[in-house]
RNA sequence: GGGCAAGUAGCCAAGUGGCCAACGGCAACAGACUGUAAAUCUGUCCUCUUCGGAGUUCGGUGGUUCGAAUCCAUCCUUGCCCA
């Protein structure tokens, strides 16, 4: 199986130039693909772009990553249906400083050997450009109709919000982006979700027409959840890469919670396991869906590659004390279970309120498990909140010593998944 | 600079003097059913609440009115057409 062959099997290949596949055949060859600082962290949706680059080296050729400092002030108008605010410069900063350090966590920059990743910030070249200089070198390539031609510029044309021309200017500063690799590092081939195609043929045409090179690309599905919902969100926000937004227990029960729809195709994206063995696990998994064989075993790599082990069996041994024995009473729980859970959102309670005891709805609002006691009420007349695992149905019940577990803990739900664990002090 | 149109909750979108905290849809959250699925049905969905209510909203600001998302003035933003 090629590279090519093998992305087509996963699912991962959208649209692809002719020849892409031949280029990588025939030599090694470096390839990128841009992230956009628009936040501090990455989330599950660039994690598709990370595997790609990964997916590149393991086949012997040279991943790029290159990250939007300079573009990320400008503001990619695709898929956003109205003029975006610019970010500050310092933002910016804090931003690609974060990035930084996660795609260098997962991808190895500091190796010796040829095809050795790297990273760059196109800051870097862009700075120093004048706008005189930019017009003159770049913008006399591509003509306006092109650039309206494409679909994120037309859009935003044909609708009712317009676009500015710092945004209609962007795919200029991303083709730049490559032409620039392509000049500097002999980069031959850009990579993406496949909103960023229009960029990218962009970027193949403003090299062929000022040099006569020819460049390569293919782009990757954009990832969506079978029932249409966006990828990625939960009730908490996004799923992010930074075990300090996201734990790695909530990480693991993300994929956990994958449908079996998804499941079937999120292993083919998201891990690394050889095809056989996936073919193997759906088959597994069609005999048997109840056991959820798939989404285990895609929680399992998804969490091992992003946190590594030790966090991948915490967040399995907390997923089995809380989920594995939903019926037991939660006193079977022991003070070690508790103590060890990881990663399920805890707060602090004052020992002496509870000694006096106090009602439901304040203890559930003033922990923050619910914002106002308006909600947590609303909640309990919902039938959505249990404590020690009991489903409580009056909203005047009473907190008191009698309530905690091992004289110490109460465990909250919130829903049925949503776990909180609150320890009096 | 001139003419026309538009700006409503996270998004889309109805509402054109009181019955409006504002129809409907999407998204989200919870319940039932299940496998910590999917589909379906039900509830919640501006904020706070002692669940009786209270407070703050319909681009901004002023005004008319007993009463304004709705009328007037003015400003801002956006689109279309003309210069």
């Amino acid at each position: 199986m090629t590279l090519i062959e093998e992305l087509k099997w996963r699912g991962m290949l959208q649209d692809m130039m002719p020849g892409t596949g031949e280029q990588l055949n025939k030599e090694m060859t470096t390839g990128y693909i841009g992230f956009d600082p628009t936040a501090d962290s990455l989330h599950i949706g660039s994690l598709v772009p990370i595997l790609l680059l990964v997916h590149l080296q393991r086949r012997g050729h040279k991943p790029i990553a290159l990250i939007g400092g300079a573009t990320g002030m400008i503001g990619d108008p695709t898929g956003k249906s109205e003029e975006r605010n610019l970010l500050s410069r310092e933002q910016l900063d804090i931003n690609i400083a974060g990035i930084r350090k996660q795609l260098e966590k997962h991808i190895d920059f500091n190796s010796t050997l040829a095809n050795s990743a790297e990273l760059v910030n196109n800051y870097d070249w862009f700075h120093e450009i004048s706008f005189i200089d930019f017009l003159r070198d770049t913008g006399k390539y591509i003509t306006v109709n092109y650039m309206m031609a494409k679909e994120s510029v037309k859009k935003r044309i044909d609708g009712d919000a317009g676009i500015s021309y710092t945004e209609f200017a962007y795919q200029l500063m991303q083709g730049y982006d490559f032409y620039w690799l392509y000049r500097q590092k002999n980069c031959k081939l850009q990579m993406g979700g496949s909103d960023q195609w229009g960029n990218i043929t962009t970027g193949a045409e403003l090299i062929r027409r000022k040099t006569g090179g020819e460049v390569f690309a293919f782009t990757c599905p954009l990832i969506k959840k079978a029932d249409g919902g966006k990828f990625g969100k939960t009730e908490k926000g996004n799923i992010w890469l930074d075990a300090e937004k996201t734990s790695p227990y909530q990480f693991y029960q993300f994929w956990l919670n994958a449908s079996d729809e998804d499941a079937e195709k999120w292993i083919k994206i998201f891990t690394f396991l050889p095809p056989a063995e996936i073919d193997d696990l759906i088959g597994q998994h069609q005999n048997d869906p109840a056991n959820r064989l798939l989404q285990k075993a895609l929680a399992r790599e998804v969490t091992l590659f992003i946190h590594g082990e030790d966090e991948y069996r915490k967040a399995l041994e907390t997923t089995e004390k809380l989920f594995a024995k939903q019926d037991a009473p939660a006193a079977s729980l022991s003070v070690n279970d508790l103590e060890q859970m990881e990663g399920v959102v805890k707060s602090e309670f004052s020992r002496e309120v509870i000694n006096n005891s106090t009602d439901v709805v304040s203890f559930l609002s003033e922990t923050g498990i619910f914002s106002s006691k308006g909600e947590a009420r609303k909640m309990i007349l919902n039938g959505g909140v249990s404590i020690n695992r009991h489903r409580i149905s009056d909203v005047a019940m009473r907190i008191d010593t009698s309530s905690l577990l091992h004289n110490r803990y109460i465990l909250v739900q919130k829903g049925r998944k949503n776990y909180y664990l609150v320890k009096a002090i």
